[in-house]
DNA sequence: TTTAAATATTGATAACCATGAATATGTGTA
DNA sequence: TACACATATTCATGGTTATCAATATTTAAA
């Protein structure tokens, strides 16, 4: 919902350290410690990046206990490749009817 | 090729500005006199912008007299979306056989 | 309660970046 | 040549952000 939103979110992507993030939570969730120490950052800067990647809705975050488990939220993803393409994809006229 | 260099390229589209760009580039090629007026930007802060596009590849520029003609790079546009898509979609080991 | 581990927050700082004024370069026309 | 227009580059500046040290909070266990 507006292009300063969406520049946000693309914004969260847009980081060395958060698409690590997003490729180590490929396949399953994960805590904070462990992204903590496959990153090599802080714990800090970790969670400056998870909270981040929450707001823009790619990441959810579940607690148990005392850690907090991490995973790529499949809703949030679709909507941001969605997002990505409504800027990428270039319009001829009608809409979905196809190049074909 | 390389997380820094995805970065790099989500980077270029993550501001409002360019963004707005890609919109306004999604019927066809402009010149640059056009985006800017469109935009409300200034000259030199327009040619910054898309300069960080070209430089991404989502953009490409075609030198017509004394215009310069920026037109998204389809190709370049494809490529995007799937190293987004690298970074966004879940892997469950084998590949497309589903979540059904 | 105390202790320890995991996470969040605060504060400071250095690096990065978007912006525009001034200027330079390129291009067509008179 | 001179002039006007379009674009690129340089430079300075204010705002944003990634980073970590220090600290606070939360949770489980002793």
């Amino acid at each position: 919902m507006g292009i300063r939103e969406d520049a946000r979110r693309i914004k969260a992507l847009s980081d060395e350290s958060r698409l690590a993030v997003m490729l180590a939570l490929r396949h399953g969730e994960k805590c904070g410690c462990t992204l903590m120490s496959e990153l090599g950052i802080s714990q800090p800067t970790l969670s400056h990046h998870m909270k981040i990647l929450c707001d823009a809705g790619l990441v959810v975050a579940r607690k148990d206990g005392k850690w907090v488990l991490y995973s790529v939220s499949a809703e949030g993803a679709v909507q941001f490749r969605t997002m990505i393409a409504s800027y990428t994809e270039q319009g001829n006229g009608s809409g979905s009817t196809g190049e074909g």
